[in-house]
DNA sequence: GAAAAACGGTGATTAAAATCACCGAAAATT
DNA sequence: AATTTTCGGTGATTTTAATCACCGTTTTTC
């Protein structure tokens, strides 16, 4: 297991310096969740900084009550977004929870700030999944607040689909509502629509995207 | 005019180390906006850096036709959120408005390149902002999704009303309509409505809050 | 000082989405 | 096999906000 770990390290990052590389093996944690868990719960107050090695896991913001879906972390990525919340000892305004289950590396935050300044590749690193984050995160906003619920619909099932490589989307309409931070009904209405329309079929369990 | 930039940069700057204090006097190119002007324009490519030395900016986001507010640029903070577009010579995805009279520092992003791996103050001054940024953005967010208009529409002036020090708002209704992506006349009706509910006045040409 | 532009008020209408209520079918649990 | 849970469908209603239409007033511009 120690092994397939180093692998997914390498993969991931492959332009480490040496030393580093060396350090993150020394102190870096390796954490398995299933799928569907939570890696980190909004309001928790973290002291590591998550690095996906392999699997998905998706970032939702609550409030009041109503939770929904900001952007996904795909392997090789960190989940900067807690980042911030590591040097003020804040506590996350957000959660992480897997799509499938998922590696992750945990890297303390006393290393991750010594490392920001003495590696280069690695503030680059940090600095680029900041800029990656940020721009999902703007991208989301931007959806939500232009488009409608059935335009968003349509980009998150493609969205889906492109990122499984399937056309097939193997979720109920309760658990896309809540991703849309929306009801039931509303998708089942709406996949009801399209299905008129021609761009998706509704099966049994599951939705099949019609390539347009 | 040099000496007051200087000091400016001083201010906003406290920790530098003096090489790169030298370094951004050097190649730091200072431009002065009058109040609502645009100082980067979603869609433009950018090659430089803006720090707000004095005054305020806005940051907008643009999408099929609508514009709203994401959040605020005070002095002595990187306009970070170009800093994405700086890296990937990708157009940027919102525009930045000057809210009162300003002055920025524009520091060339070969150089903001280099001085990121050089001084570690520097890595850690741009890692803050981005940090500062990205909460901003999750926060506006998280408001549009879970809060009416109203109550949006009441924070909004509690903030602005916090940010100038003073219980009086000089906007018109349809500039803060487009600020919030909505329309006049929802504005119009709210603020009345949050008038009989004592929450505030409106005088012929501004809003006077009123503390609870 | 006249004309134009910006400002704000308000009623009526429309549109989008959320909510409520209730249904039967399928799947999972015991 | 019986029970419970999850799933999806659908009509009716309500809520929220957007849009349309039109008004008089104030401010700015020429």
């Amino acid at each position: 297991m120690e092994i397939e770990n180093h692998t997914y390290i390498k993969r991931c990052f492959p332009l480490l310096e040496k030393q580093l590389y060396e350090e993150i093996l020394e102190v870096g944690v390796y954490k398995e969740f299933a799928a569907s868990t939570y890696v980190v719960k909004q309001g928790a107050y973290l002291d590591f900084l998550p690095v996906v090695l392999s699997g998905v896991i998706k970032m939702y913001a609550e409030e009041d009550g109503v939770q929904f879906l900001l952007y996904y972390i795909n392997s090789g990525e960190t989940c900067i977004l807690s980042f911030n919340h590591l040097f003020d000892q804040k506590p996350v305004q957000f959660s992480a929870i897997t799509e499938e289950p998922t590696i992750v590396l945990c890297l303390p935050v006393s290393k991750v700030k010594e490392w920001f300044i003495k590696y280069p590749s690695f503030g680059r690193i940090i600095l680029k999944d900041f800029q990656r984050n940020f721009e999902d995160l703007l991208r989301t906003t931007k959806d939500i607040v232009c488009f409608g619920i059935e335009d968003r619909l349509i980009k998150y099932l493609e969205d889906l689909s492109e990122r499984s490589g399937s056309m097939e989307i193997h979720l109920s309409h309760q658990k896309i509502a809540s991703d849309l931070g929306t009801s039931r009904e509303v998708i089942s209405r709406i996949t009801k629509k399209l299905q008129k329309e021609n761009l998706l079929i509704q099966h049994k369990r599951h939705i099949e995207l019609i390539r347009n």
